[in-house]
DNA sequence: GTTTATGCAAACTGTTTGCATTGCT
DNA sequence: AGCAATGCAAACAGTTTGCATAAAC
């Protein structure tokens, strides 16, 4: 919504990465740390540009490969052809959640109801499949796809 | 691994859809019903060839456009740039599964460890969301990622 | 002063579309 | 016969890459 002045966290943890904070890096970080929604690459180009206009989508496409590298931003994809991306959640505060999305319209609803329930059977999972298949586990993924009240009621005109 | 003779059961579905039946939608039908792995539309192409040599790229992507749609094959997306298909378990005798995603080497594990838990809490889960969030809820998702034995050994080289 | 990051333009890749032709039903 | 499905080539969209320049450290 408003674009926070408050330094980011991340910027520290990309320092300790050993990665250069630029200024185009900071504005990404801020972006990023102050949106409410998912956003896509061109998404961010746009919000960046204001607080640095000579920022290049190149380097927006760069800056979220290291900051998904590193673990600091998730990816996602929800199926309209164009990654989205979010800060993971202990760098902003917020509470882990997964998606429901809607097939129709591409909304997309963060939800956290069950997610303890959820976490803890992941976390079960995750530890037999870890030793069963010899996976190191890093991140897993859960999403509900379906139609939203505006969609579900339309005829299905695809 | 061998292609199968029988004449799939998708095959009844889709001419009760009020799609037509073509020689290469059976070819495409018949890849689908044989295989092992989750393909990609390239794959399955490769592997329709020699079969029906006359099949062409683009009809494999709107024949498989069709068999997702009506919900004979799903469509997964693994993070690799290309989406992988994969008969829907009622077409083929196989049993519910989740996938888990080697991050390295792309690897990818089927499972069904745990799969009735999962399922239960998918449930209980999609009954309070659909609710709450006035959805009508399809479809989930539920993927691991992590690294596979052979990469996480390997230096991370990227 | 070195080295990493950037911007631009061009390349790339998977997927989609227009259109004339073929082939189910 | 009538209409859905096809193949080909071209268009498309998001993302990646090469390279000379600029900016962190």
């Amino acid at each position: 919504m408003k674009s926070r002045q408050e330094p980011p966290l991340l910027r520290g943890k990309l320092k300790g990465y050993g990665y250069r904070i630029t200024q185009g890096r900071e504005a990404i970080m801020n972006v990023l740390a102050g949106a409410e929604d998912h956003l896509s690459a061109e998404d961010i180009y746009i919000k960046v540009h204001p607080a640095y206009p000579a920022i290049g989508l190149t380097s927006v496409y760069r800056t979220l490969e290291v900051l998904v590298t590193t673990g600091l931003v998730y990816k996602f994809d929800f199926g309209d052809g164009r990654a989205r991306y979010e800060i993971s959640e202990s760098h902003r505060g917020g509470a882990h959640h997964h998606h429901l999305v809607c097939t129709g319209c591409g909304r997309i609803v963060d939800y956290a109801d069950f997610i303890d329930e959820e976490l803890a059977l992941l976390k079960k999972t995750e530890a037999g499949l870890s030793k069963k298949y010899n996976f190191r586990i890093i991140n897993h993924l859960i999403q509900f796809y379906g139609f939203c009240n505006k969609c579900k009621t339309k005829k299905n005109e695809k």
